[in-house]
DNA sequence: CTCCAGGTAG
DNA sequence: CTACCCGGAG
C-alpha cells in the first residue's frame, strides 16, 4: 500500500499544529531529564499507561538516582519497588539484569543503536526511542497508541503484531521523518490517548477527520 | 470489564 | 509468531 506524499505531510502538518496546544507535560521529556532518567521511563512505560508512570517515576528517580544506585539494589528490593506499575515480577527481574549489565560496563550505555538493542530490556522500540532522544535521529515510537493513530487515518496493517508489520514499521518511519521528529512523535502519542482514543475516538473534533480513513468509513 | 510509550520465552 | 506478564485507571 502506497501513501501519498502529500497526505503524510498533511498528517505531520496537523499532528504539530495539535500538539503545541494540547500536548502533555512528563517529567521525562524536560530539558533537565538525564539519559539515565530517559531510559528509565521507557523500562517504566512498557505496557503501561502514561500518567500512571508519570505518578510514580519521580518517586523511583529519587530512590534509584543514578546507574550506580540501581546497581546497588537487589532483584527483590526492584521488585517490591515496581509493584504499583504492574509487570513487576518480570519487570523486576529485567531490569535487574539492565542494572548489573551497566554495572560490568562501569556504567557506560552502549552508543550504537544495534548495540543498545542486545541490552536487557531493551527492544525495537526502546532502541527507536535511544535513537530519537539521545542520538537525536528520526525515529518512530511505534506502539499500539501510534499504531492505531496511524492505521486510522493510513489503513490497517496485514499482520497482527506491530513489531512484525513491515508497511506500519515503514508508514512510521516516514511520518516521523522531520526535523521536529520528536514533536511529532509526541503529538501523536498525545493525539492517540486525548482524542483518537482505542474505544471511542472523538472524530467530531478530530483535526484530521477530512483525510481519515476510518471517518471516511464511519459517515458511510 | 478493557486497555496500557513492549520484551521475550518458547 | 503467540502467549504471557500485572496493577491501576477509566
Amino acid at each position: 500500500m502506497e501513501v501519498k506524499k502529500e497526505k503524510i505531510e498533511f498528517f505531520q502538518d496537523k499532528i504539530l499544529e495539535w500538539y503545541e496546544e494540547n500536548g502533555r507535560h512528563f517529567p521525562w521529556r524536560n530539558k533537565s531529564a538525564t539519559n539515565y532518567e530517559k531510559i528509565i521511563s521507557e523500562v517504566l512505560l512498557q505496557r503501561t499507561r502514561a500518567e500512571t508512570v508519570a505518578n510514580f517515576f519521580p518517586k523511583f528517580i529519587k530512590k534509584y538516582p543514578s546507574w550506580k544506585k540501581l546497581g546497588e539494589a537487589t532483584k527483590e528490593e526492584l521488585q517490591e519497588t515496581l509493584k504499583p506499575t504492574g509487570l513487576y515480577k518480570q519487570r523486576g527481574t529485567r531490569l535487574y539484569k539492565l542494572a548489573q549489565e551497566m554495572k560490568e560496563r562501569k556504567g557506560r550505555f552502549p552508543v550504537k543503536r544495534d548495540r543498545v538493542e542486545e541490552m536487557p530490556m531493551m527492544g525495537q522500540y526502546n532502541a527507536n526511542a535511544y535513537e530519537l532522544f539521545i542520538l537525536k535521529k528520526p525515529s518512530p515510537l511505534l506502539d499500539v497508541n501510534m499504531a492505531r493513530v496511524l492505521e486510522r487515518f493510513f489503513g490497517e496493517r496485514k499482520l497482527a503484531d506491530i513489531r512484525y508489520d513491515p508497511y506500519l514499521q515503514e508508514l512510521s518511519q516516514e511520518v516521523v521523518e522531520n526535523p521536529q521528529s520528536k514533536e511529532i512523535n509526541w503529538g501523536i502519542l498525545d493525539f492517540g490517548s486525548l482524542v483518537c482514543e482505542a474505544k471511542s475516538p472523538l472524530c467530531e473534533k478530530c483535526l484530521l477527520s477530512e483525510q481519515c480513513i476510518y471517518f471516511d468509513k464511519l459517515s458511510k
